[in-house]
DNA sequence: CACGAGGCTGCACTCGTTTGCAGTACCTTT
DNA sequence: AAAGGTACTGCAAACGAGTGCAGCCTCGTG
């Protein structure tokens, strides 16, 4: 036979139904005798009844279940993110449902629709889409949510980010503990929010560090890939810059760098210093390995979870968002200007 | 109010919520009159009902989702994997649930009991321990499984394995064709099956192709790790062995290879070519970037998702196999020998 | 000793959907 | 015109658990 159900336990210890279940459920185990309930969760043990959460859903229209909406799963970007979010989901008793959008608005709209009729109790959503009529009407309709790498635009729903300004500051400080004074800047587009943040904070930290402010030392790259990167980087050398470090948008426009190092026979680090930013894996293994600024991507998904149940728990609460401290990770791409 | 039931639906098209229920579903669509099904469906449509999966799952006691089992998603050997299982289930109407067993038997246990009272009709197993009394029961009582990465033992499972030996060959053969007649490798740990399966087909490749079957030109990694790699190819130079190229049992034995190569002197691919295994991301960014063999994980989760699928529909079905070939991809770590 | 008050427990209904069975109406056939 | 079929449709009972309400028993109190 199949897995014992309510009424076999209740049976099994000699009570209604009901007894049982107010006996296995601490918050009514009270109204209960305390013997019987003692007895009921022995024979519940016994036979290894787990309760099911279908039935349980139906009647309490909770499903114990959140969705995750992602572009791709594929981007190393995420999976810290959800592994940080079901390490807290699971011992909560909820589960993830993870969805892919690829970036395509439909997608993402047929996929959040999936998750609703499968009764989802609340979204994570880590898309990146600047402006999102979606999720406003999601909110509107009392969905409740959490975002994640991205503050929301008008509306009123938490969010957790990294603190982008405060970890490119720790890249421009160390380039400037290490000697540097002339600093390159190859941003990121400047259609995402995240391309824009960086870029302003790195102007304000060259400024407070009394560095050369000086705007034909930053670039921008079209997209955040390695090629856009490269791309970036060529228009400052070919421009005639002068510079000994270079703050890149995020690791892959770095790994575009390397290319044009490569490419143009500049040795890295002596001649010139570059950092990164998102510290993907593997980054440790490239000649040389790459200094960058590290999210704490794990930290970031546990966080938002906490921030979903708490929002489920009390949906009144005054909805409030998380800006998370990076730390910066030394490796060899940087040195003393030569 | 909140999304409308399926009794809403009935009512606004004046008919029993049993003939809704009919019309809606396109298995029992023909009971009903074409005329009142079309009626329906539009109700339905102008509504925005959604079927209740949970109240469904009651009745019929199939949840639509199935179990990912999986040791890490943060590995990155596991994201693809799942999107391409994802990918299949999605369009069949079924979701994953994952759960992370960081390789713990007890973590692992008590997570599949999870994903059991969540009434998944399916499993995907990608954890790789060799022996697994638990896999055994929950094929005894029944549990729809399928495994990945690995070949059961004494269980019928059906399984999707990459094709390890012809992989190797491909190496062997990719280096052969360049002109080496003494290649050397680093196998991985023998306690594990696919350690065993790639040497083997090491040795039987060499020989096929006529090379020298030199016992001394196989060294042993403790681990699938790059510390372990760099100790595995230090022992065969220390020996004084004479190679050209190196076969390596993956790519993080690979990457210990490169290091040995930087801490003495030894220029890649000049003086040793060497070929990896698995196609981790990011190896195109290495100096040199790695030859590798390319696992396809993408594909391997896609078809482990219909075999699991077919099960599901018809358990008697005779279980299947599936053995997937696998692809050389060439870069830079591999040349004519100097 | 009688009565009231708790403390427990059981009854029965509910959640939203599916499905076996019974019924109705209409059509065909003899 | 009656009998039998067919094509629908409705009724009601599930699925497994949660919960308001009523009833029972027991105990304490006057």
């Amino acid at each position: 036979m199949s897995t014992p159900t309510l009424r076999d336990v209740a049976e099994a210890a000699g009570v209604h139904a009901a007894t049982a279940s107010r006996a296995l459920n601490p918050a009514t185990r009270g109204l209960v005798n305390a013997k019987t309930a003692r007895r009921v969760m022995k024979v519940a043990e016994q036979l290894g009844y787990r309760p099911n959460p279908i039935a349980r859903g139906l009647k309490t229209a909770k499903s114990g279940t959140i969705g995750l909406v992602i572009p791709d799963l594929t981007n190393p970007l995420f999976p810290p993110i959800v592994r940080g979010i079901e390490d807290i989901l699971e011992p909560a008793g909820y589960s993830g449902l993870i969805v892919n959008t690829d970036n395509d608005p439909h997608r993402e709209q047929s996929q959040i629709e999936r998750l609703r009729s499968r009764q989802v109790e609340g979204l994570i959503v880590a898309t990146a889409r600047v402006h999102h009529p979606l999720l406003e009407r999601l909110h509107d309709e009392g969905v409740v949510m959490v975002m994640v790498n991205r503050r929301p635009e008008g509306v009123d729903v938490p969010s957790i980010t990294p603190d982008d300004a405060a970890g490119i500051e720790l890249a421009v400080r160390h380039l400037a503990d290490l000697g540097h004074t002339r600093i390159a800047h190859v941003a990121g587009p400047q259609s995402t929010s995240t391309g824009v943040t960086r870029a302003r904070a790195f102007r304000a930290a060259i400024r407070t560090l009394g560095l050369e402010d000086d705007p034909r030392l930053t670039a921008t790259a079209a997209y955040w890939s390695e090629d856009a990167g490269a791309d970036g980087l060529r228009v400052l050398l070919d421009d005639g810059q002068e510079f000994t470090a270079i703050v890149a948008g995020n690791d892959l426009i770095a790994l575009g760098c390397y290319d044009v190092f490569h490419e143009r026979g500049i040795t890295c680090p002596d001649e010139l210093s570059v950092v990164g930013f998102n510290d993907m894996p593997f980054l440790d293994k490239l000649r040389p390995p790459l200094t960058t600024v590290a999210i704490p991507h794990q930290q970031i998904g546990a966080e938002a979870a906490r921030l979903l149940l708490d929002a489920i728990a009390d949906p009144a609460r005054a909805t409030r968002s998380v800006s998370l401290p990076l730390s910066l990770v030394v490796r060899g791409s940087t040195a003393r200007p030569g």
